[in-house]
DNA sequence: CCTACCGATCGGTAGG
DNA sequence: CCTACCGATCGGTAGG
């Protein structure tokens, strides 16, 4: 019985080769680490990686499908709740920006695949997220009525658009900017998205009472 | 009087082996761009690009001070003429759109500094955008009473990120979207931003015709 | 500006 | 799973 356990050795192992690779990839680049790098860090000699991948295209290749930052985020705007388009919208950025201050690096995965692989596995990629999509685009069609009418699929891409540049210019501008650029700085990203997005009906709670 | 061209054969070099590695390193990354490839692209031999540049990492700085997105990005928000936020907020879009189609990779020399560099030159970058930074939240404050009550660095932060967010989606999905994710997908980017940003006067001219 | 070289490191493999 | 190796290529330099 023991003889078979459920993670064999060899799998253990696999996986300590991709987590090694994974956290150097997202933290140097791709041409940047070595196999001797991901060797090592995985307590391993280089030969022996090689019992487990057939090269370092491979292991890279295997990692973006299954960690690449699109399949954590989809799941995660699928789980989100919400009685108003307003809470919805307001729990995904939160839980998003939660992710992301878990661990700054996991959207690096991303630009490597862009950069460095020019796009190339972006078919792949989105032929796998789409039954999330259609998910998520029947999801936020129950709020129809309170919003302007626009396509789910471009309220989404607009959606994540949001939250993509929100912290693209956060990493980028972290210390650097006036207190009034950061304060705040998602709740303003989810007013503005929101407020664009709903349709003006009489019942619109803005903050704007200096209304002129 | 010839002996002292406007531009001496040595900055001719120079220029050429930076044009060479700018485009070696948009295209393929910093780590995967070899001194081999960037000298044999300037139409020289290796040890001959060492006469102008003291390392590899002094090619990139170099590039990255003159030609990182942003000093291309801020020069033509400034320029950017309009009567209204709307007028403004269009052209912007797409005068910044424009750029993008041209050179589709320019916004790479950012991803790699982020990934490859870990954003060790942004506060260089960002004390060198500041003037354009102040000039145009000076632009922008003349719209002031058309606007909610956003911080203008706010306002061209959510902007920026609009913008940087719409393309790349753009890059990411390419060919890979329904036609509905797609179809006009810079102006309903504007139409979201601008809708978010505008105070909701009376004489607001919205497409939503069927407003239920 | 080039040729010819340096030591170091690369991805990958053979053989056990 | 490791040791020891392969040829190729790396960033950089000396010397002319």
């Amino acid at each position: 019985m023991t003889d078979e356990p459920l993670i064999s050795k060899s799998d253990r192992t696999a996986r300590a080769i991709l987590d090694s690779a994974y956290r150097l990839f997202v933290s140097q680049g791709y041409a940047a680490t070595s196999m001797r790098q991901i060797a090592e860090d995985a307590g391993l000699a280089l030969g022996s990686a090689y019992n487990h991948f057939s090269s370092k295209d491979d292991i890279f290749k295997t990692i973006i499908l299954k960690r690449h930052p699109i399949f954590v985020i989809m799941p995660l705007i699928k789980a989100t709740k919400g009685n108003t388009i307003e809470e919805f919208i307001r729990n995904a950025a939160r839980t998003l920006v939660a992710e992301l201050e878990q661990n700054p690096e996991f959207i690096n995965l991303l630009l490597i695949e862009m950069v460095e692989f020019k796009g190339q596995h972006a078919p792949l990629l989105f032929e796998r997220v789409w039954p999330d999509l259609l998910a998520i685009a029947g999801q936020v069609a129950v709020f129809q009525d309170e919003l302007q009418p626009i396509p789910p699929p471009l309220l989404l891409r607009a959606f994540l658009g949001m939250f993509f540049s929100y912290f693209i210019t956060d990493i980028l501008l972290k210390n650097l900017m006036p207190a009034a650029m950061q304060e705040n700085a998602l709740d303003r990203f989810v007013d503005i998205f929101l407020n664009g997005i709903k349709q003006p009906v009489d019942n619109r709670k803005l903050n704007t009472s200096e209304s002129l």
